[in-house]
DNA sequence: CTCTGGCACTCGTACGACCCGAGTGCCAAA
DNA sequence: TTTGGCACTCGGGTCGTACGAGTGCCAGAG
């Protein structure tokens, strides 16, 4: 177990070292914290706290840089989540309150995530899954083929084609239509298969190929949303990293192409709470030298999607928390009151 | 007037310079390209290319590189548009014959572009203005609130909430979808305002307000419109650019989150031909020292939107010309198809 | 008038020697 | 356990040198 001072010795060398991006010897240390000893206790410290794997030395007779296991302990017992100050507040309320729809929400989102924390944002759309069903649209486009339309309670619109077995009449269509809105209207996604599956039962033989066609449809576009869509912004942050340059960004711009990847980023985010991905503890091996903050948001209590920032290992970690949290708590009302 | 062989001259370093990235010496021409005379009389050929303009050395005693001025000559005059190989084009018919729906053409359009060129791609979703209307809905959300579904013929699909001044009876609301279809589907977007100018004069006094407000929302959706999507991809192929890093790369990524840099970028492109902007010729600054290759796509001979890569100055044009080129006339074949 | 070979000159880069200073580890004393 | 002292390491910066690629110019040949 380490000690009090060693602990707090830690928590000098990630704050000078975020500050400074300089390793950070014990001489300095001293003189920029009060740690009420000498450099060569501080030495003692540093050689314990390196042999236990929190920090490193770059090269020998070099100061000392916090590894990622150091920065686990720093995130998990050192340091808080810093919140924002007052002005900071209304500027993201105002900001987010000019918002006219989803995809302008969303917009504004990810860009103010990556302007406050000056790292690049990630906003993923709310979730068809978690939602409720706002109405189901069908068009007769021709006599063997129609437009299936879905709304969502977020705003969300999906529009599919359909092409029928069979020609379906404007009188089945109707009928259709409306069995289909009685029964999912207000409900949620991953209720709706059963809510429909005797559906196709209760409409002429000729016609039941046609149901079960717009029925499977419908499904699929809920199951296919599993396929979310992200919205990234601040990618030019990137080019903040210092000098260790065209290594460590060429895969992580490599990684925001790709959204499966982005996506299971997120998805890593404890349901409840904050969750903060250090270096290594990302999978994806291109974001190695990378952590990701990410958090869930949506209205009411209810988690609908996720939003998070990547940045260096070396970021400030209390003030990016503290973005990224507050960030989600707006996007919620937001949603909330839409 | 540059004499034959000074042009050669220039096209030879063009072609050196974009292979080594690096600045071409008299010698290394004379023995990479048959040229037929020797060095020295190279030299003295350079000097004129400097002194007009179209080349430069980065320092004394160092080979010469072409200026914008440079490069700009070696497109208009020297260089072809390097057709794609067969199995290339192959690849691209099979990659782009795979699309579900619009946001699936684009999105593979502009990886595909991405991958081919090396290097940022750009493409301008189909715009609405020059397409025509194959359906529009109206829904009943509540009884003083509708919802208006746009369907467009390259399957595009844009809704907008309309809030009614007075409630709206379900018979009024299939009789204005039924004229407003028979009066719009099929026609040009410029045209729908003059076909709808007198709509409200047809009905009840009480519905007027509300069917004036609906014909506002559908107008102004058309003309927001202008305001176009974009989708980008490649950005991890800036890395290739060398050296000369960061300073090139910050303002690039910071234009790419810049739509309306973007549109305006690509709306320099020739409505008929392809548009090659080099270095300062691009208004945007940021941009300066990279070239924009656009053209317009569509279907049926008509431009309905554009796409093209953004690049390093020092870029392989004969062939990102050929690769734009060829993957425009495919999307366009696309569209016409679904 | 044009091309060519020769030659002196420039200058950027690579290499090695060198010094400096920050930082370390260890040790003996408080 | 903390502290001050001390010898040691080693990365980074500076300087000087040698090298070589590339140039411009010039005189002579075609």
């Amino acid at each position: 177990m380490l000690s009090e001072r060693r602990l707090e010795v830690l928590r000098a060398i990630v704050q000078d070292y975020v500050g400074t991006e300089e390793p950070v010897g014990s001489k300095a240390l001293t003189e920029r914290h009060r740690l009420g000893v000498s450099p060569a206790t501080v030495r003692n410290d540093m050689a314990v706290l390196e042999e236990e794997g929190y920090i490193a030395q770059p090269h020998t007779s070099a100061g000392r840089i916090p590894t990622d296991k150091g920065y686990r302990l720093f995130v998990d017992r050192l340091a808080g989540v810093k919140p924002l100050s007052t002005p900071e507040r209304r500027a993201i309320q105002n900001f987010l309150d000019g918002a006219v729809d989803l995809d302008d929400v969303v917009g504004r989102t990810v860009r103010l995530l990556a302007q406050l924390t000056r790292q690049v944002a990630i906003v993923q759309y709310p979730s068809l899954t978690r939602s409720t069903v706002r109405h189901v649209e069908l068009l007769s486009l021709a006599p063997a083929r129609l437009m299936l339309v879905l709304i969502t309670d977020t705003g969300r619109v999906e529009q599919r084609l359909v092409d029928c077995p069979a020609p379906f009449g404007e009188a089945a269509l109707a009928d259709l239509r409306a069995r289909l809105n009685s029964r999912v209207v207000g409900r949620r996604f991953t209720d709706v298969p059963t809510l429909v599956q005797d559906l196709p039962e209760s409409f002429e033989p000729d016609d039941r190929g046609t149901v079960s066609t717009v029925l499977s449809t419908l499904l699929e576009t809920l199951a296919e949303e599993a396929e979310e869509r992200l919205m990234i912004a601040g990618t030019a942050n990137l080019t903040r990293s210092g000098h260790d340059f065209p290594l460590t960004i060429r895969p992580v711009l490599e990684a925001l192409e790709e959204q499966v990847v982005l996506l299971k980023l997120l998805g890593e985010a404890n349901e409840s709470g904050m969750a903060v991905r250090i270096g290594h503890e990302n999978a994806y091996e291109g974001l190695n030298s990378t952590s990701v903050v990410s958090v869930g948001y949506g209205s009411g209590g209810e988690t609908v999607a996720k939003l998070g920032v990547v940045g260096p290992t070396r970021m400030d970690y209390p003030g990016t928390m503290g973005a990224v949290r507050a960030v989600a708590r707006y996007v919620g009302q937001i949603l909330a009151e839409s």
